[in-house]
DNA sequence: TCCGGCGCTCTCCGCCCTAGAGTGCCAATT
DNA sequence: AATTGGCACTCTAGGGCGGAGAGCGCCGGA
């Protein structure tokens, strides 16, 4: 396994006998290699080539047989920096995700925090012109989104904050959702009952949170060009696919949806992601959290034959420091 | 040049004098080649190929013989429609180059509109927590920023409402630039007769007005991956480097700048450009412009082979478009 | 359980050869 | 003067061939 790892060539028993420091003839190794290959854990791509691993092959190892390395100081400590204080959730993943690629040579893939659990912090009106209105929301998890909408008429400015001041003072710190549900409900019940007031600020509300869901891009893909130095992955044909694969936006979503369940490093490896241009790669994943909650997953994208012992830490530890940095800037109200 | 622009094969004597529809033979072609190859405008990869123009030889085709074709309906409508009506500048121009690089099945490149122009049109300081405060700019250019700025103390809402109303009272309308200065000049000059109000705000504006600058990503490149169609590109370390240039945003952005003085079409080939990696390439670009004033460029990367006369008059129209929109947007003040 | 040896099988690489397309030049024709 | 046909030459692409190198399976022996 590290020997393939390491060259990318078909290893043979001679030339493992030869350097490998196992004092074993290369008779031997062949009869080894010949169980190994029975077991399905190694193959050769033609009858007289060496063996590389399986997909099994690799499961196997990474599973019971790799120890991983720790990870460089100097390493440890440009990730520190870097992800320590970024603006936005939105920034900080996409450093992170630069952060994995450039470290491991390889591509950096993550997906920014699930709104579900986004908490409704403040919100703010200012009037533009001819009926439109830039809305500020500002979630719990640190983001803020700003939408321009059309209203139904012209509000005045001291109908906005007066809204602005019914929403935040009553709706702080529940979830957007049900902001929305309560406020429907709400409205529908007493509508009689209600002053102008609170149907406008129900109408805009209505508005205001209605778009950010299909807004968001779900997922950043960072070095892909690093993937053109792997010989494997060298031919124009796959590589166009793989590209292609890993810029479906969608697609990549759902794949590391798959990985969120728990946090912890997960590898997928081949075709185990499920898609064909990924054959040849292996995806190492680790979810990362926010309140202790699971709320994104990010990893590297890079060949099969990659270096484990060291990407496994590293995406654990970017996991980590990311959760941290996430978890420490949650929003108090304001 | 249609015929190697729609084969990207060098095009011989024979096989033009068979189809091409001139009534000539193979050897009168030779001569008139041999004449074009001594004037520079034709060239072959070797003794017995056919011949393939050079940079001078596109230049003249494109300067002189060159007839655009008109836009088919469709295109044009398609362009319409997704140009309408989206919300911010750097959403409108990610999609213009999404569509340019749909359309062409080439890369589309945009920059941003330039920050120069532009106007302060509104601030507003909400608190968070911990002497952080969120700074809510709105420029004219229907743009709004975020930003998050730590502050030397904490504010009083009140304070921070009495700082912004200041803000946009007395300077809405004016250049950002401008702005910071004058408030600059202001506080230096007459420290001492300000009320401790115009000396916060003045503090806090200059936090909030810093840094946009080198936040902003000033180039979007969409569509990289449509090139490797292209087979005088397919090839792995040119494809390689060619990524790569395609990305060095700030590279991007300097040849792109070069393009901003006049609007209207340029075009740069092969290696014009000032890039290598570019040789094999031609870049199909407009200026487009905001209030009639020049604020960007967007346009079109591809082989040096394309199909020019599709291609000019659609970034053409896609600038005019891109244009119209930010135009018709600008924000009057608040 | 390990090893040495033997015959066999692949790939890779360089070499040669041929077919095909194109060239330059020259003399002949219109 | 423009055009053409003819001829010898050149270069590439692609197929076939053969040797070198690496590796394999199997078998008999320690």
């Amino acid at each position: 396994m590290e020997r393939y790892i390491n060259e990318g060539q078909p290893v043979g028993s001679r030339s493992l006998s030869r350097d490998a420091g196992l004092n074993l003839s290369p008779a031997t190794i062949r009869n080894v290699m010949a169980d190994l290959e029975d077991l399905g854990l190694i193959t050769s791509p033609h009858t007289s080539a060496g063996r590389m691993p399986t997909a099994s092959g690799y499961r196997l190892f990474i599973d019971t047989l790799l120890t991983v390395k720790p990870l460089q100081q100097d390493v440890i400590q440009q990730l520190r920096d870097d992800l320590d204080c970024l603006g936005s959730p939105g920034e900080l993943l996409e450093t992170a995700s630069r952060l994995l690629s450039e470290v491991t040579h390889m591509a950096g893939i993550v997906t920014l925090p699930k709104r579900e659990t986004n908490v409704f912090s403040h919100i703010e009106f200012l009037p533009l012109s001819d009926r439109r209105l830039l809305v500020i929301l500002i979630s719990s998890q640190q983001e803020i989104h700003n939408k321009i909408i059309h209203t139904p008429r012209d509000f005045t400015h001291s109908e906005l904050q007066a809204a602005a001041n019914f929403l935040n003072q009553r709706y702080a710190g529940n979830d957007i959702a049900r902001v929305r549900e309560a406020l429907l409900r709400e409205v529908k019940e007493t509508r009689e009952r209600l002053s102008q007031e609170v149907i406008d600020a129900a109408a805009l509300t209505e508005l205001a949170l209605e778009a950010p869901k299909k807004r968001r891009k779900p997922v950043f893909v960072t070095g892909e060009t690093n993937l053109m130095d792997f010989s494997e992955l060298a031919n124009m044909e796959q590589f166009r696919s793989l590209f292609e694969t890993l810029h479906q936006k969608e697609e990549m979503a759902h794949l590391l949806d798959r990985c969120i369940e728990s946090p912890g490093v997960k590898i997928y490896i081949g075709e185990e992601s499920g898609h064909r241009a990924l054959g040849q790669c292996s995806l190492v994943t680790s979810a990362y959290s926010i309140n202790d909650r699971v709320a994104g997953v990010l990893g590297v994208i890079g060949p099969t034959r990659m270096e484990y012992e060291r990407v496994i830490p590293l995406v654990d530890l970017t996991a980590k420091l990311v959760g941290a940095a996430l978890n420490h800037k949650s929003l108090p109200p304001i």
